[in-house]
DNA sequence: CTCCAGGTCTGGT
DNA sequence: ACCAGACATGGA
């Protein structure tokens, strides 16, 4: 009898990988990166569906991770469809077009509300717009993304890095900036001097690097001595 | 009460 | 091109 392989979730993928693909970072001549890599062994990339990656970080601007989960998880229970007693699915992008953007501010979205309606009703009108953004190569895909209201050089990093699994994404938010500030001597640089500092520095696989600098100032920053 | 949070946009130089 | 302020809201 034949047998079908049950459908692995795509990080497992990127799992495999991983060794190599961390193995190529620059952590042999860059003391830092190599202290990050020692301090999150388990540290992985996941690869999260576009759509829903592009609707939580347009919820994430000038907000706490526990706030943004909060958006996140509210936009399910008001708008998801239920798949579980209690389990509620994300919106699809044409259910999110069909709500007043009064409706949305229900979910603690703030002005963030105004993006996603306007992202919604946008989408709405380009059926396979984000299906071919996401097939595109990472210049070309991010240069579509940031046509999208509340959609920035940072956004559309992260949804290219965690929903596109473009790994030469840099994105550069507060944590990363304070990392490159106090860890590499850039305070001052401006976030697009970061990010240029971060390609170049890094190479291919600049967002794996970006993730364990993240990680490290998260847990450890302001109160661990310099490497 | 102030300041900041996985930014973006707009309107000033 | 570069630089403030505004933008909602809640937690520290």
């Amino acid at each position: 009898a034949t047998t079908t392989a049950p459908a692995l979730p795509r990080y497992l993928a990127l799992d495999r990988d991983w060794p190599a693909l961390t193995d190529s970072l620059p952590w042999r001549s860059d003391p830092h990166l190599a202290q990050c890599l020692a301090a999150f062994p388990g540290l992985r990339l996941l690869r999260q569906p576009f759509g829903e990656t592009l609707l939580g970080f347009l919820c994430s601007a000038t907000k706490q991770i526990v706030q943004i989960k909060q958006m996140v998880a509210l936009l399910a229970t008001h708008h998801g469809t239920e798949i579980a007693p209690g389990i509620h699915r994300l919106p699809t992008w044409p259910a999110l077009a069909a709500i007043p953007e009064k409706e949305l501010r229900r979910c603690l979205l703030g002005f963030r509300a105004r993006y996603i309606h306007e992202t919604a009703r946008f989408l709405a009108s380009r059926p396979c717009w984000l299906d071919e953004t996401e097939a595109l190569p990472y210049a070309a895909a991010k240069a579509r993304l940031l046509e999208l209201p509340g959609v920035g050089e940072k956004v559309a990093d992260c949804v290219l890095l965690f929903g596109a699994g473009k790994l030469e994404a840099f994105p550069v938010d507060t944590w990363v900036l304070k990392s490159l500030a106090r860890r590499y001597g850039l305070a001052g640089w401006s976030p697009a001097q970061v990010a240029h500092f971060g390609r170049t520095h890094f190479g291919p696989f600049a967002g794996l690097a970006q993730q364990y600098l993240f990680a490290w100032e998260r847990k450890f920053g302001g109160r661990l001595p310099r490497p």
